[in-house]
DNA sequence: AGGCGAAGGTGATTTAGATCAAAGCCGCAA
DNA sequence: TTGCGGCTTTGATCTAAATCACCTTCGCCT
């Protein structure tokens, strides 16, 4: 039944980590692309889990992300780190207020980047529109995770993570709870348990207990760890929390 | 001994909700007074707990507390509540991404807005400088905020929130916990019990006793609920987790 | 003055998720 | 092939905070 669908339509292979956002770029010609050609700015890659800067760094440059994926993150002195941001190809990062970054920064998979200047930025008028709707974008976005992390069980923050990398997710193809058509798909993660873990404010072991629990009833199936197959994607969003039913 | 500090040189009278941001519009005359003389542009006042707009409005203005405080906040279907941003003068909001408003706005007491129209601040780059300006800023607040959700106890995310009314907080002058002269100040919350609990993502009851026992413990007084006296500032911010020690 | 309703406080009990403690599993290098 | 070290999973136990239940306080209106 799941493997009908399975089979004769394929599982649709979502664009691991970088789903994230509807690409504030898209469509716009707004004169970034300048930019991106600026003779200050340059392409740098990444291996996997490098550091690209440190909270407190002086924040001298302005980052896209042309492939992979990132995070940004913050560490309380006993340790406690919280995940802020998970940002895939297109998104901006490293824009602060202040002349420090606010966060550090460190690469999930291996990852190309362009790094800007920020005097670039801030000469241009379309850059900075840009950098705008970037930040409105994000602003959206953490609202969302702090219902997330402020009132969401464990179940439901996994699930929601799950469904971030959903492309058309919260679309009217997803009528209801028994859309029997195409309604799997395929995520890599990119990520560790531990790194979701302090992404979704849980512990390893219970992103692990979840994950397993939703394997149990159908919901998901794994694949080497880091490979999610979703059985059925309006099963999941159900699970979510920000949906009635 | 707390009463001497208190006596000679008197709390520091801080000022209610609001102290919040760093007023991003601070020092500049980026020509975002223009804005506030546009013709579209005119001044509301809201009773105490007026809603401004609800999730899922059309976007069409932006408003800019001139007196006041007010939060923004997001539902779950089943009624569940995150206060998301709490605001004070100075502070912007209803710029969203998406002609929606993503949360809703309400008043935490008696206040008085300017409402811009989105058109006029589309049109000025003045304007949207200053307005990038604010969605950086409340990017770093949120992820700030998303630290306290994610990974601080409950008693944390109290002293967090009562610090975060103490103007110059984290400045040269908190030198360490034994910082005797002038440790004192007082806050005026402006929110009810509900709204603090569901801004820190915990229930009133937590808020409550946790409170209590800070004022068993000596840290903080309080006078008709929502006047907090905090005796050791110094103390205080050692509870919030962020500072080492 | 007195009484009503909303907000706040506190105690007893429950529980979701953390913590503690072992195993599995897998990739890799010798 | 074996053995090591990192992640992951799973089970047993503990605990911080939620839930439930009730009482107190305060503001306000008559």
């Amino acid at each position: 039944m799941a493997y009908r669908s399975l089979n004769e339509e394929g599982p649709r292979q979502l664009d691991a980590v970088g789903a994230t956002s509807p690409k504030p770029s898209s469509g716009a010609s707004d004169g970034w692309d300048e930019i991106r050609q600026a003779p200050g700015t340059r392409r740098q890659t990444y291996a996997a889990h490098d550091v690209i800067y440190f909270e407190g760094d002086d924040a001298r440059h302005l980052y896209e992300i042309v492939s992979g994926a990132a995070m940004l993150y913050k560490l309380l002195p006993d340790g406690r780190r919280q995940v802020v941001e998970v940002l895939g190809p297109g998104d901006l990062f490293g824009f602060d207020m202040d002349d420090q970054h606010d966060c550090s920064a460190e690469t999930l998979v291996g990852t190309t980047v362009l790094v800007f200047n920020r005097r670039d930025i801030e000469a241009s008028s379309a850059a900075q529109s840009h950098l705008t709707r970037c930040a409105l974008q994000q602003v959206c976005a953490m609202h969302d995770h702090a219902v997330l992390l402020g009132r969401k069980s464990a179940y439901e923050r996994v699930a929601s993570f799950l469904m971030r990398f959903v492309p058309d997710r919260g679309t009217a193809r997803c009528a209801g709870p028994d859309d029997e058509n195409n309604d799997t798909g395929v995520v890599s993660l990119n990520m560790t348990r531990q790194e979701m873990a302090d992404y979704l404010g849980l512990t390893i072991e219970t992103v692990s207990r979840v994950m397993s629990d939703m394997k149990r009833k159908g919901v998901i199936r794994l694949e080497k760890h880091d490979k999610v197959i979703i059985n059925r994607i309006c099963g999941l969003c159900q699970l979510t929390g920000t949906h009635a039913g």
